[in-house]
RNA sequence: GGGAGCGUGGUGGAACAGGUAGACACAUUGGACUUAAAAUCCAAUGGCUUAAACGGCCGUGCGGGUUCGAGUCCCGCCGCUCCCA
């Protein structure tokens, strides 16, 4: 027998779906739509296997869809402002938009090698100006609505490259590419007011049912809602420590000190006061005070992040400036500048309550400050409650606290709220952790901001009809810095206000501008206004959305903000973009070290026969070092596009599909590639010996006793169990359920030629169920079982409800919970029957002899249970 | 430090809602076919015990608990992963 020639026949039927068609799809509103959509890659020059488990795992829930019925939409396109194209320009000499463009053609090459069924009418590249010249309008009427805006801020400069890095460009305090130290410095930057959505984005959570709740809790904790108490402390020089340079300072804080605090109840326990080095009182307490100064520079050079703060030493110095305790008369609390505070969270003041808070109490015992417990467990002693190394965190009831005493936590926080209102010293606040969404970036390969500074008119947006500011051409990498801001001319233009001479802003947007409203461009891709609200609101939100899980704080939270920003400026109608999440896991492999520990590519071994990992090319022993995911500089990848060549695409679709949860990691073997590729010989094999002894398609199925009604019990069930995996995203037990009901037909294969129409009615059925995973195969097998029709335009198979249960069952008998035997009986049988039938199990009598039967436990269809 | 999750054969993983643990694969071993190999087909495959078993005992990270019955629920440990980073 001739063997399924993979590569001819997938290159056939991509043809024959893109000359029918088949996946462009139109707005239907007569038809219920679903919209799946997997992120959409960057072009980094070739797909990787990560890609491939992404957009396999779409495309199986697009075809199941579109099967049962679904009009669906399934586009595709492409990331393309970046970075990395920057790079390449300099290192290769080649423009960012060439190197873009070939990448996206080679990408894209691949992708249809995949049998992917997107509609590919819809592709777009965000990098192309028909795209972002509507992102450039939707930024100037964000302006126009308050919710863009122009402010100092703080960046990291290399002074080498003379460029700004991102956070994860600096590495030990030096950039990355040219290991100089990083400077901060402070530039006028745009920001997207996303705290002004704060609530409505924590909010929006609770509506994603089918979302992972673990990244809504992670999205929840980034933007970090607390609710607390704002006061006001007065200040006073101390004792005998008043300076001059104090003085001064103080007189421009003469209203006093706000501080802000989330343990308001914990008032009777502070025990001092601590400042950012960045607040303003700081700054004016150094002028007169050079050890202060010196103090305050430490800090700065400092790493701010949060996780540094917690483990770093705690660090602080006296000012000599107190302030006074708003509820205890005359209590004065010292105030000190502390490494932990920070200028971005609250007022970027504190005071401290060592009892109740771990790192006042290291601040606490370092400098030998006050640590009264003012919370007592409920159940404790409150005149021995002692607070020794760890600060008591917990609920319970006030102690020490003058009018708090008695009362709970939350109760005493309002009372003190109440109170402090009352009195004009306070004012409940509540605060994020979320800063706003800072989106200028210092370079070339993105979209430009389009606005023009004039030093007449200030900030000037770029006239709608000047839209879009497209990129120049002719730039060079050679030098250091921002290519637009060296270009001879691009940047100076007239004022569209005053016709005065103006400077068009260099910086470009973060990309993940791009990718906050892709996929709403999708909807509409080539409407001349930004989206064709018919489409939008026909196909948004998006049904399924399929990207790795290292997007779920930014991208999909800055997606989220996006979204609910156009529908304030009337672009859209909904809140929420992506109904459905499915975060996919990583695709690992084994790593490999040669005998001098150097790292070897995946090709670079081979298995001996007796089962060792060796180098290929001398036989020298290999360390195989644990599976991780597949990177670079791990050297553990594997080239999806080889794979595709040597087997093809249903082949690695399966095996990607077969083993692991898609929200689990995924371990690459070669053998699971062998593995997959077997089954889909085997099938096309199955098909083929058993279409000389099959009726003709559709002919009337006949009545075959009891063995073909066992046959169609199980080609019903399996109908059932498919569908309700692929509702769940359960790929690799749906794949485990079709092999099951191969394996069964497999055996009747050979046989004499009975049963007939069941035997085509389950080889069908499989060819139906396996299409969405394995849809080239499908469709080969389809037309080998007769038909003119394709696969892909035939509908979800459904299950016969009274096939699904069985006549008999086969129950499980226990005595005291311990395995005894099985009993088979009529489905439904009557209690005593069951009982009877498993008390007469000659074990079970052996496992009750000598003792009474006290009770039989009784589970109908499933269980007996023989208590003695 | 805080948060989330996970621990099942040699391996990846099944086990819906507390009811026959190990489906489906991979790997391994034995056999058939073949001059031979590949491919394919058949069989075995959690551990211990046993000559062998349609026998017995043990078994879902560890210790306890709830229940007629626990991989599944509860409490306490241990280990790993991810996120904040």
């Amino acid at each position: 027998m001739s063997r399924y020639n993979v590569k001819e026949a997938e290159a056939r039927w991509q043809t024959v779906w893109e000359e029918r068609g088949c996946f462009k799809v139109i707005d239907d509103p007569a038809r219920p739509k679903y919209y799946v959509l997997e992120m959409f890659p960057y072009p980094s020059g070739r797909i990787h296997v990560g890609h491939v488990r992404n957009y396999t795992l779409g495309d199986v829930v697009a075809r199941y869809k579109r099967a049962q019925g679904f009009n669906v939409l399934h586009p595709m396109g492409w990331d393309a402002f970046g970075l990395p194209a920057e790079n390449a320009a300099i290192e290769n000499k080649v423009h960012p938009a060439i190197w873009t463009r070939e990448n996206i053609a080679r990408m894209a090459a691949q992708l249809r090698s995949m049998g992917l069924s997107y509609d590919w009418s819809r592709e777009f590249a965000t990098c192309d100006p028909d795209y972002y010249r509507h992102e450039q309008k939707m930024f100037l009427d964000f302006i126009e609505s308050g919710l863009a805006y122009r402010q100092e801020s703080w960046v990291n400069w290399d002074p080498v490259d003379m460029t700004v890095l991102a956070n994860e460009q600096v590495i030990d305090g030096r950039g990355w590419r040219s290991g100089a130290p990083v400077e901060k410095r402070k530039l006028p930057q745009w920001f997207l007011r996303i705290t002004d959505f704060a609530d409505e984005l924590i909010d929006g959570l609770k509506t994603l049912e089918r979302w992972p709740q673990r990244v809504r809790v992670m999205q929840e904790n980034w933007i970090g809602r607390s609710e607390g108490l704002s006061m006001v402390f007065t200040l006073k020089a101390a004792d005998g420590v008043a300076k001059a340079g104090a003085a001064r300072a103080l007189e421009r804080f003469a209203r006093g000190l706000e501080i802000f605090t989330t343990r308001a109840d914990t008032i009777f326990g502070a025990s001092f006061c601590a400042l950012s080095a960045n607040h303003p009182l700081a700054d004016a307490l150094a002028a007169g005070n050079a050890a202060l100064a010196d103090f305050i520079g430490e800090c700065n050079r400092m790493v701010t992040s949060e996780e540094a703060l917690e483990t770093a030493e705690k660090k602080g110095f006296d000012t000599g400036v107190v302030a006074l305790h708003p509820f205890i008369e005359g209590r004065e609390l010292p105030v000190y500048i502390a490494n932990f505070v920070l200028m971005e969270y609250g007022s970027g003041a504190i005071y401290g309550c060592p009892a109740h808070d771990q790192r006042d109490l290291d601040f606490a015992r370092q400098y030998g400050l006050p640590v009264v417990p003012v919370v007592a467990p409920a159940d404790a002693d409150a005149a021995r409650f002692v607070i020794d190394d760890e600060a008591y965190l917990g609920d319970g009831v006030l102690i020490n606290s003058d009018f708090l005493d008695g009362l709970d936590v939350a109760a005493a926080k309002d009372e003190i709220a109440r109170r402090a209102e009352a009195a004009g010293t306070g004012q409940r606040k509540v605060i994020y952790r979320l800063r706003d969404w800072g989106v200028s970036r210092q370079r070339y390969w993105g979209c430009p901001i389009p606005v023009i500074n004039c030093d007449a008119c200030g900030i000037v947006p770029v006239p709608e009809e000047d839209l879009p500011v497209t990129l120049p051409d002719d730039v060079n990498f050679e030098e250091p810095g921002n290519p637009l801001d060296r270009h001879p001319h691009w940047k100076h233009v007239e004022c569209p206000k005053c016709g005065g001479p103006g400077l068009r802003e260099t910086d470009t947007f973060d990309t993940f501008f791009e990718s906050s409203w892709y996929f709403a461009r999708f909807c509409s891709p080539k409407a001349e206004a930004p989206f064709d609200r018919r489409a939008v609101d026909y196909w948004l939100p998006v049904d399924q959305y399929i990207g790795g899980i290292e997007h779920a704080v930014l991208h999909l939270l800055y997606s989220r903000f996006f979204t609910r920003a156009l529908g304030r400026n009337s672009y859209l109608d909904v809140d929420e973009p992506f109904a459905g999440l499915l975060t996919q896991g990583m695709v690992c492999h084994e790593t490999y070290r040669d005998q001098r520990g150097g790292r070897l590519f995946p090709d670079e071994v081979r298995r001996t026969a007796d089962g060792k990992t060796v180098l290929a090319t001398d036989g020298s022993p290999v360390t195989v070092g644990r599976s991780v995911k597949m990177s670079k500089s791990y050297k553990n990848i594997v080239d999806p596009t080889g794979i595709i060549e040597a087997y093809g695409a249903d082949t690695i679709r399966l095996f990607i599909l077969s083993d692991s949860p898609p929200e689990r990691d995924l371990d690459w073997t070669d053998s699971g590639i062998d593995g997959a590729s077997r089954y889909i010989q085997r099938l096309w094999r199955l098909v083929h010996e058993a279409l000389p002894s099959l009726p003709p398609p559709g002919a009337p199925a006949v009545e075959g006793g009891a063995d073909a009604s066992e046959i169609r019990r199980a080609i019903h069930k399996t109908i059932a169990a498919v569908t309700d995996d692929l509702e769940k995203f359960h790929f690799n037990r749906a794949i485990a359920r079709v092999r099951e009901l191969t394996n069964v037909l497999g055996e009747l294969a050979g046989g004499n030629g009975e049963h007939g129409e069941t035997r085509r009615d389950g080889l069908e059925t499989v060819v139906r169920l396996i299409a969405p995973m394995m849809p080239h195969l499908a469709e080969e097998l389809w037309r080998a079982l007769g038909h003119e029709t394709l696969v892909v335009d035939m509908p979800w198979p459904e299950a016969d409800e009274a096939l699904l249960v069985d006549e008999k069952v086969t129950m499980a008998v226990q005595v005291n919970g311990k395995l005894r035997g099985t009993i088979e009986l009529p489905r439904d049988a009557a209690r005593e029957e069951v009982e009877a039938a498993a008390l007469a199990l000659p074990k079970v009598a052996a496992a009750t002899a000598g003792k009474e039967v006290r009770k039989v436990i009784v589970v109908p269809n499933r269980i007996v249970n023989v208590v003695a």
